[in-house]
DNA sequence: GACCTGCTGCGGCATG
């Protein structure tokens, strides 16, 4: 290495740390993203994939400049999107700046107060920490941000790609913005991502409100993947004659599960929370049978911190094997080593996902990514069997061939007018301000960059709605201030975050606390929670806590979920599996066999199965497959309880125009079902289209219904239209 | 029978 090379331009504590550390040189990613922070002034992206060193690459030369300049407030700010990323990082850079007098403070919900105080006598160095919480210092200690930031140099963005596209990264941007205006800094922004479509939009997504340019820094990954698909097609559960096959089935399963996992440091994807813990008890209960150890976790957002912890903490560290059963919630950057097996049990439901989930596997350079994919056709009351199409299956397929062969991934749209992230805005600005003329208020926040697209006169619009609905109020000499409603939606703690949730249950064995629940079963009933029974002792409804004990027998979990997103590509993509009838060099011997059978049953019968399809265009799909159950408890709760609406989100359609698939599911006749519709399907599809709640967000309920409108067709959706239908039905009022 | 994220201020009490 010459001495021009970036290694030598790092802070001597850096270089120390990399010896420290037994690296032999930087990894690509971190020597060009080491020439980009010292030799320009420019914004950075980072997408390279995971464990590659992005963290280290954005923060090396970033503290060199610190080092060398020191800063007179906090001089890097880090936004990350989970806690637990942000306690995971924290650790990984005390141990770099050990030794380089440069503190490293974190800053979240879970961070005491006394800390807190610490940063804010001391601002400097690093800080961590989640949009909540800084949504919470721009409103609530406005005087205290000039000191804290005012010297900021850099803003580094983690996981971008789990900000882009939702409203929480609207909200991110227009936080840097405001700190900025209050703090008079002009920080140079750097995002990190592995998984990412489009560089362009995140580049200009990056940038957003700045004039600076964004350089990208992606060096080629080129890993080698190994993918494998091990379908079990199911005897119909209904059929007596075939329960004893059905049992063998299902133990086969089971057993194939257990035999891939069971020695190694392995990671188990599933789809649900329900389906991750029933595979835990599964696996419990053969490792009891063959009296083997209990090497089984379970990791999704139901399960308490603690148990989280130990879980990640078993596949990165100790001696033997350690098996977790785990939904999207180990999908992002937290540090797990290296893993001997990822599994996937049925198909993710994008190839985001699928992405992520296989930067699980292979993280040491030049390892092989490995990615196992366990399919089961479900039951479908529906379908008259044995011959059923292979639906996971084909999605499995589908999203494996779009990200290896094509490289596609799902774009992330931003909305054009967030309308609800305005409202939201307005009354933090408002709060932070103390008081504002319309004017002021208009200034300040129409010129936050996810507001652009707003004009003056609709924001108008929205503060006299405002006043009107009293979450805002004049004074007598015209100021604008909080109003009685406002008050009490923005005075709230939950106010801090744009996104929806559920009222939660903590639930306690003793005083470990396991999790949490939404539904409450009353004393004396079971449920299963982290891969056990228990059987509720007491609910403490005041406090919010369910006291439990452990239980015997079986039970369900409590999860109801109702339907997804899945892109449009994706199923055309299906369809064109079938069509093109590629099936066949995806499936184990015996499965192509079964498959065979399957179709050639499915002529003989003349079976029935339904799929929903859009006509066009590259919006979001909803629901694979929609049951006449679904639609009848759909109609009870638009007849009967429209409050309901904001959890029927999931459910709805969220492209007006759709086709229905209906009829034979043989490959060759599919080109003719396409365009055959079904009158009754039609018409539910109609009355879903015609239901406006999906669009709804958060704080969107608060804004007038004129601009409602507005801000739905700017992003392609007509409410007029949706409107109309809705006071043609029953289902109007 | 899809998934996930986040969170304040204060009263009351014990302790040094």
């Amino acid at each position: 290495m010459s001495a021009e090379h970036p290694f030598y331009r790092l802070a001597p504590f850096i270089q120390e740390y990399i010896y420290r550390s037994g690296w032999e040189e930087l990894r690509e990613v971190q020597v060009e993203a080491s020439r980009v922070v010292l030799d320009t002034n420019h914004h950075m992206l980072i997408a390279s994939g995971t464990a590659s060193g992005k963290t280290e690459a954005a923060f090396f030369p970033a503290l060199t400049l610190l080092d060398q300049e020191p800063s007179s407030s906090v001089g890097i700010l880090y936004i990350g999107p989970l806690k637990a990323l942000i306690n995971d990082q924290f650790q990984r850079l005390e141990g770099l700046m050990r030794d380089a007098h440069i503190p490293v403070w974190h800053w979240h919900g879970d961070v005491p107060q006394s800390e807190k105080t610490k940063v804010m006598r001391h601002p400097s160095g690093v800080l961590q920490i989640t949009p909540e919480s800084l949504e919470g210092l721009l409103m609530n200690r406005p005087n205290a941000i000039p000191a804290l930031f005012g010297d900021l140099r850099f803003i580094v963005i983690d996981e971008v790609h789990a900000f882009m596209g939702a409203d929480r990264g609207s909200q991110v941007l227009s936080q840097l913005e405001r700190l900025s205006r209050m703090a008079g800094c002009s920080p140079r922004r750097i995002g990190l991502s592995a998984t990412l479509g489009d560089y362009e939009a995140v580049k200009s997504w990056l940038a957003g409100g700045t004039r600076i340019p964004v350089e990208l820094v992606s060096p080629p990954g080129g890993r080698k993947l190994r993918l494998s698909i091990e379908n079990f097609a199911m005897p119909d559960a209904r059929d007596e004659r075939q329960s004893e096959a059905l049992e063998n089935a299902k133990k086969s399963y089971n057993n194939f599960i257990y035999d891939h996992t069971h020695l190694k440091k392995a990671l188990i994807f599933t789809n649900s929370r329900t389906v991750a813990e029933t595979t835990i008890l599964e696996m419990r209960r053969i490792a009891a049978l063959r009296q083997q150890p209990d090497v089984f976790h379970v990791h999704h957002g139901s399960i308490s911190s603690m148990l989280r912890e130990e879980a990640e903490a078993a596949l990165r560290e100790g001696y033997g094997p350690a098996v977790a059963a785990a939904t999207l919630t180990l999908e992002l950057g937290i540090d797990l080593g290296s893993l001997e097996r990822v599994m996937q049990l049925g198909a993710p439901y994008s190839c985001a996902s699928f992405v992520q989930r296989l930067g699980r596997s292979g993280r040491r350079e030049g390892a092989v990514a490995e990615m196992m994919f366990v399919c089961a056709e479900e039951d479908d009351e529906e379908a008259q069997l044995p011959a059923r199409m292979p639906w996971t299956l084909l999605r499995a397929i589908a999203v494996c061939e779009l990200y290896v062969k094509e490289k596609w991934i799902e774009p992330q749209t931003v909305r054009k007018l967030p309308l609800g992230l305005l409202y939201h805005q307005t009354m933090s600005v408002l709060r932070s301000f103390g008081e504002a003329e319309a004017g002021e208020l208009a200034r300040a926040v129409l010129t936050l960059p996810p507001f652009a697209n707003f004009t003056t006169e609709q924001y108008r619009e929205l503060l006299e709605y405002l006043l009107a609905t009293d979450h805002l109020e004049q004074t007598e000499d015209g100021m604008l201030i909080v109003g009685l409603m406002g008050e009490r939606v923005s005075g709230h703690y939950r106010f801090y975050a744009v996104f929806q949730d559920e009222e939660e249950h903590s639930v306690y064995d003793g005083s470990e606390e396991i999790g949490s629940i939404t539904t409450v079963p009353p004393a004396g009933y079971c449920f299963s929670l982290a891969g056990r029974l228990w059987k509720v002792e007491e609910v403490d409804s005041r406090h919010k806590a369910v006291y439990v004990k452990h239980a015997k027998g079986k039970v369900d979990t409590l999860w109801l979920g109702a339907g997804g997103d899945m892109h449009t590509r994706i199923v055309r993509k299906m369809r064109d599996i079938l069509r093109e009838n590629t099936l066949y060099p995806y499936l184990a011997p015996n499965a192509a066999a079964r498959l065979e059978r399957a179709r050639r049953l499915s002529r003989e019968t003349g079976l029935t199965e339904r799929l929903v399809l859009p006509a066009g265009g590259d919006s979001m799909f909803v629901m694979p497959w929609i049951g006449s159950r679904e639609f009848r408890t759909l109609e009870r709760l638009l007849k009967n309880n429209l409050s309901q609406q904001l959890s029927l989100r999931s459910i709805v359609p969220m492209e007006p125009h759709y086709m229905v698939v209906a009829g034979r599911t043989d490959a060759d006749e599919l080109q003719h079902l396409i365009v055959s519709e079904s009158e009754r399907m039609e018409d539910s599809i109609q009355m879903l289209d015609e239901f406006e709640a999906p669009y709804l967000g958060k704080y969107d309920e608060f804004t007038p219904p004129g601009l409602i409108r507005a801000a739905f067709a700017a992003d392609g959706l007509d409410l007029e239209g949706l409107r109309r239908g809705l006071r043609g039905s029953d289902y109007g009022a």
